[in-house]
DNA sequence: GACACCCTGACACGAGCGTGACCAGGTTAT
DNA sequence: ATAACCTGGTCACGCTCGTGTCAGGGTGTC
């Protein structure tokens, strides 16, 4: 099968070369490489480059963040917890969970009150 | 309910008090207003802070990606977005798919030929 | 009303990111 | 075999992030 080497494939992606490597290197894009290791980009890894582009100018977002996006794929521990921190609390603080918060934010406050000498106030 | 100022969050959470503004202006957590506007931590946002700093260390994320995190709860279409952007092509390019594929990867081939005078290689 | 605390906004600064440019050396097609 | 291309590595530069600190002004408590 025919490919294109990274120059080309730099060219027909509107990538620059410097930038194909590093995002191979976030991998977020991966070519195979030729015996002598050179990278051979096919018709997947160009489609996979220019609809990469594409989200990140549509949706305002950052190699990075598409690299991020991909460690919470591979690391479902990360994934779960931020699902956990999330879904723990709302945002928008409303009040009082359980008195199990009750307890700890008591402890809080008097562990607050030992070290610095200060005093709580009501609220609004 | 009482609560605690930011300087005594700041002391009870081990934040500096202007990382609590910093993370509420991620959007992360944020504390309800006193009528003057005075943040006011209550026990579910100490529980939070707590939560969060144990987020960051444990798994090694930066506040940053927290907050992406939030973006792609916030924006479906983003997430969705990625979404079909890890699935549509495997990360360990195999082959080709299919047959709209190679249309398409002629097409940038002879888009290619046609910009640079260059030329295609066989693969490994 | 005095004093301590909080607010927002700004400047500062080290560390890391995205990106280009360059280098010495290996690969490939003709 | 030679010219053109690729590779990984490194330096450089501008930018953002995380964080501290300061200034000017409002708030809360006694």
């Amino acid at each position: 099968m025919a490919t294109l080497t990274i120059n080309e494939a730099a060219a027909a992606t509107g990538w620059s070369p410097r930038m194909l490597r590093y995002v191979e290197q976030l991998g977020l894009v991966e070519a195979p490489r030729s015996s002598g290791g050179y990278r051979l980009y096919g018709p997947a890894q160009l489609q996979r480059l220019r609809t990469l582009r594409e989200l990140l100018t549509e949706h305002d977002v950052e190699l990075g963040d598409v690299g991020f996006a991909l460690r919470l794929r591979r690391e479902p521990a990360l994934s779960q917890a931020l699902d956990g921190w999330f879904d723990a609390a709302p945002l928008r603080p409303s009040a009082v969970r359980d008195d199990a918060d009750w307890l700890a934010f008591e402890q809080d406050k008097h562990q607050t009150l030992l070290t610095h000498t200060s005093h709580t106030r009501s609220s609004a």
